[in-house]
DNA sequence: TTGTACGCGTTATCAG
DNA sequence: CTGATAACGCGTACAA
């Protein structure tokens, strides 16, 4: 092993003893310039400190001192899927809003395994991040257990866990569909077939299916019907627009996606059936994506104030945080709806 | 304030002490008896630990032994920006392959400001991350020095930071883009135009772009020209992409793009002119999106390994975790070309 | 005003 | 084989 290849000094870190040693003080008094700087301390002792403090260049240990305080000015997030972009997006608003109150965000991200919430939420919580924003599964309640146990405050996104009793921010569901189902039948369809991921637990998909069939039913002359369709499914998706499109000789047949996941699935099966959105078949989904005024003549969507909610989220949990009692909170917001191509009477191409 | 508003009892953590003290031991005998299971105990006390810890469910804090033991089992990784799909891609990777060897993740998003990187790092860093995998900005050499200072193996993706002797792991970039350019001349385009995002420090564009020009060198008859695209610069795009068929009267057009984003905003340019991907411009990409089928007749793309990327940044990591000692490593992947319709002869549309 | 001593939850060392 | 003790880095009563 030649010299070069030796790692780099394994730069012992500096210590508040360090700093004490330097000044000629003692910890507690290196303490008290950084944390009380209200409490007087003789000008030259505060001048050694300070020199010393700069000369060594010391930060404090951020994990010390959470271990000490029992508080870390860390809000940990915990998302079911980063590579949703709908988490993605709300993370950001998130972000934002935490680092303007001078709290940091440590990001889990659980890969679509459910089984990683408990420990996901143990791992952060040891390290005393002081709340949580979860946009997770309801995983049998282990989550919400979890967090219990902890007496952490915490806010969920989106998907609501039974009986959890949290903050709760979300897209208001039933209005998104309202408008939804408002605006296809005002451009004249008639046959709507709304398409979902399988439904499992998921509150969000639960409400918004649920929305869609008393929807249906307050208009006259207008027929829906639901499809699930799950990961491998592309087959049994097809077939629904196939049967979609014979069932409607005489009325005008839409989609509704249920998710941005589900638009790329049916987009998909749509161009493998030669079928053109608009022309053939209406479109609009939930979740607007950069992409969607590229497809066809562009995408018809329902875009949720992803930045907003994430915000939100977060001056929620901090209000608690800063030790706000009332009860847990249901925050909706409303979707905005995108009007393009694929929706329009007629649709162009 | 009413009863049911009091937050759920703070539920104090139960720590080795109580173990300790509800199996009639010492810490130290508990202690042991959780890390050291080769050391013989009594199977008497050993039983007694044992039901103690499973009866109040005792974990123990990883925060207290990463303060103990200075090491955490736990992976910092810090993203320039969660919103990229690529280094979302690569965080999966990377994340499977931790969590195979035992590693946690833990993720910090800079939201694309390199002021931040240093604070991430001294975070992480305090926390005893053990590791660093880094898809950053080269801001100054101030991710480098803070990596230094901590002493801690790190590993860049992406993104070489100037002169900082770390692993790394990237796309083969100069072999993407020769594959690239290969694929539009053999498909008869003769005028390519390469867009990408300002480059700045940014290796992995800087990289990028003088491959096209050494490639376009080697091709006799082939012009090629390179446009940047700065974020609000959508007039300045649209002049490209005229200025490009205007010269090319007689000779193939076809647009390369440096990235997904570069593609999203060259799609919108031309949608915006009315011209057909294809059709009257050929088109190749870096990064493939599972929206490029849906676009036009297909976007042709350039698809990174992300996975594995993440793959092996998180596999060298954890060699250096593990002691080895050799000279920084570079790992170069292939990319994969998909060829759609947008770069066929002829181009349908 | 400043220093001493202790505790946060663990683990390693050293006696016993 | 097991228990007491020190130490990790910091904050804070309490004493001086």
């Amino acid at each position: 092993m030649r010299l070069k290849d030796i790692p780099p000094a394994p730069a012992a870190r500096v210590t508040i003893a360090d700093v004490a040693r330097v000044a000629g003080v003692s910890k507690a008094t290196v303490s008290r310039f950084l944390n009380h700087r209200d409490t007087l301390l003789t000008p030259d002792i505060a001048a050694r400190v300070e020199a010393a403090v700069a000369a060594l260049n010391y930060t404090p240990s951020p994990m010390a001192q959470a271990l000490k305080r029992g508080t870390s000015r860390l809000i940990g997030m915990v998302v079911a899927d980063v590579t949703n972009p709908y988490s993605v997006a709300v993370l950001r608003g998130a972000e934002k809003a935490c680092k303007d109150a001078g709290y940091l965000v440590m990001l889990f991200n659980l890969g679509n395994e459910p089984e990683r919430e408990r420990e996901a939420i143990a791992v952060l919580s040891s390290y005393q991040v002081d709340g949580f924003i979860l946009n997770t599964f309801d995983h049998g309640g282990k989550g919400r257990a979890e967090v219990a146990r902890r007496g952490k405050p915490a806010v969920l996104i989106d998907r609501r866990h039974s009986g959890m009793s949290a903050d709760f921010v979300s897209l208001d569901n039933a209005g998104a569909v309202r408008m939804g189902v408002t605006h296809l039948v005002d451009a004249g369809y008639r046959e709507i077939l709304y398409i979902t991921e399988p439904v499992k637990n998921v509150s969000s998909r639960l409400d918004r299916q649920a929305a869609f069939e008393t929807c249906i039913g307050e208009h006259e002359g207008v027929r829906g019907a639901v499809h699930e369709s799950g990961d491998g499914d592309a087959g049994g998706l097809e077939e629904a627009l196939r049967a979609l499109r014979r069932r409607s000789r005489n009325r005008r047949p839409a989609i509704f996606s249920g998710n941005a996941v589900i638009t790329l699935r049916t987009a998909s099966a749509m161009m493998r059936l030669g079928l053109r959105f608009g022309a053939d078949i209406g479109f609009l989904g939930f979740d607007e994506a950069e992409w969607a005024p590229l497809v066809g003549p562009g995408l018809t969507t329902i875009a949720q104030p992803t930045d907003e909610l994430g915000r939100l989220a977060a001056r929620c949990l901090i209000e608690r945080l800063e030790g706000l009692p009332s009860p847990p909170r249901q925050i909706l917001l409303p979707g905005e709806l995108v009007a393009r191509g694929s929706s329009r009477i007629g649709g162009g191409t």
